[in-house]
DNA sequence: ACAGAGTATGTATGCGCTTACAGACCTTCT
DNA sequence: AGAAGGTCTGTAAGCGCATACATACTCTGT
């Protein structure tokens, strides 16, 4: 009833051990005959080579992982109870959909696993012990953690910056969240003639956030234009802080800005439902801009203008990153940058064509 | 150099290896003190346990696997050169979705492998390696290797109908085509008053696209409407298909239907844009339905009425149905059927609300 | 202080495979 | 025909861990 091994397979075919393992590991070096035979027997006893087995032989597993956050906007769960939010589809869907056809290009699985933030610590112990190699999105996995996973295996941190020591060591893939925030920054100031932008940020903790504002701020500096400090609000990323944000900031009097920028697309999204709430009128009373290029960004009216970034793609480097150093454990930790395009939509004046959807002009990486 | 192993730990704790093993599988069955100084040396040592090890002196993995088809409509892919097409966000994210978050409620890690079509058949071969069980999409595997294979360890069908022999020891969970085609063509008939309608089908050895089909006969049969025989066109599950397949339904003369049922969204889609290329209105001129529920359909002109598969349940179901096979593998094969939902929007000629989309009656599973 | 019961740890084996290495078998050429 | 040189196959030794079983230890009660 168990499971036939090597064992069974080299029994019914007549062989040993090792051919049979020569027949699936290098099968021309087993003559045709005696392959068709341990085939045959394969076949007929229903086997399947063994994973771990060949694994802990080999010591190499062929599979590559990814540890993400169970990532679930808690306010756009509840806006849309059942399978709705679906729509959303985060980062990690696209960056799981990167990794598994690159891996698979270079002939490994892809194991993922989500953490929540209440889940066990071994989560990543757990995964690192069943892979040659793995991702981790920022923010994930504590320090401590990764630094002794780090010394076993290859590592590559996805979003975020490059991590300082003790996990410098690590490769690392992120977008160009300066660029891209300054390109479109400089799209709301140069082409849409707005002079008093106000900026939404995130925690001063997030590493991307902040990023984005430098960019923000550099466009200012560009354009000659008075370079704002800090943020104007800070929220967390969430449709319901968007909306409290840029409550916030109307509630708070004094000029009015002309545009508001948003660390990200939900806060956005929830800013334009709660300026709609109030009769502001968008773009002509305000302009509004986020960041990541979600699909819901597509959705809402006014269609939001946003910088897209390429998730997939960063998974794609991610794998490449991992195999490079698969083969070659000594190579100098390497950081890519990935480039990232504005989306220009209704939301911040623009018009887009009909049909496709309009592409903005392409930013390089710095 | 090379990764520490738990006799490395065992030697820097001072105890046995098989202390050490408790310790991460039994930890109260070790004296507190005992398990900190060994829980110290792995630190101090960077030990992470070796899954393969494990899962070979316990055979088993902890890990459950999902096989896909790595469907990517072409059509949709030069429509839009970069990565827009990611807002399609099809079929297998879902699922993948719902299969690890179940997965991990179990305690599982989940691997995935999509297949190419011209990929090697060792696929299937190489995930059921690695896996206590695994899902497949239906027709993602051919049914010689999945009969092999699931002699030895459990394996659930994701969609389609339910397998024949040799496969009929399968579980099986699938979605209420035939219920949900039924309901969405009710709709049209009873709701919108229309009598003849048209239906775009898929291969005729696409059980899902069957199945649909004979809803769409049973409404007919229904409302004393002379039932269709066969499918009017049928055609390949892609825009371009679908856009080809209305031009062909149009062109070929004779009296117009008032609607036209497409076997899928990618179909419907691709005719929406051919027939307001040609100027016939939707829906005054003619309606348009689909099904899947993809997120697409909504962005849209007009927004496509469809039927929603809860394709994360989907995941979900087939996580449950591994695991309880993992725990009695004499219990009968079991297949679940889950309800769908029609969804109510503008190309059948309804007018959905503002604010937060409709959502139609729900049909429960026969 | 000692038996007895219970608990904590160690010993030894095997999980199913890969992979040197060695040995058997075939060629082919002189 | 015999030897040299290939080619194919077998032998044997782990890979890192879990676990049954044996043993040493701890604690209780008297």
């Amino acid at each position: 009833m168990s499971a036939p091994t090597v064992y069974d397979v080299a029994g019914q075919a007549g062989v040993s051990i090792a051919t049979v393992s020569r027949v699936y590991r290098a099968p021309d070096s087993v003559r045709a005959r005696t392959r068709e035979r341990v085939l045959e027997a394969a076949r007929e006893l229903g086997y399947v080579p063994s994973g771990n087995a060949r694994g802990l032989a080999s010591r190499n597993t062929r599979v590559l992982g990814l540890c993400f956050p169970d990532y679930a906007d808690p306010d756009a769960e509840d806006a849309d109870g059942d399978y709705g939010d679906a729509e959303l589809m985060l980062y990690s869907d696209e960056i799981i959909r990167g990794m598994e056809r690159a891996a698979r290009r270079h002939g490994y699985a892809l194991l993922i696993a989500a953490s929540l933030a209440e889940g066990p610590k071994s989560l990543v112990a757990d995964v690192a012990g069943r892979v040659d190699g793995f991702a981790v999105l920022a923010r994930t996995v504590p320090t401590e953690e990764l630094e002794v996973i780090s010394r076993r295996l290859p590592v590559v941190m996805l979003a975020g910056p490059r991590e300082d020591a003790p996990l410098d060591h690590l490769d690392h893939v992120e977008v160009a969240n300066f660029d891209g925030e300054l390109a479109l920054t400089r799209h709301l100031i140069a082409d849409h003639g707005l002079q008093r932008l106000a900026f939404v940020g995130s925690s001063e903790y997030s590493p991307d956030g902040e990023a984005r504002f430098r960019g923000f701020q550099a466009a200012h500096l560009e354009a000659g234009l008075p370079v704002p400090a800090r943020p104007d609000v800070r929220a967390a990323l969430t449709q319901g802080d968007g909306r409290r944000a840029v409550s916030e900031l109307l509630d708070r009097g004094g000029e009015m800005p002309g545009a508001v920028v948003f660390a990200n697309d939900q806060m956005a999204v929830g800013a334009l439902s709660e300026l709609s709430r109030r009769g502001v009128r968008v773009p002509e009373d305000l302009a509004v801009a986020g960041f990541d290029g979600i699909p819901l960004g597509r959705l809402v009216t006014p269609a939001l203008t946003t910088v897209r970034q390429p998730m997939r793609r960063l998974g794609e480097e991610a794998v490449e990153l991992l195999v490079a150093r698969l083969e070659d454990r000594e190579r100098e930790p390497e950081s890519r940058v990935l480039p990232v395009s504005v989306i220009r939509r209704s939301s911040c004046g623009c018009t887009p064509r009909n049909g496709t959807p309009p592409n903005g002009a392409s930013v390089t990486q710095s």
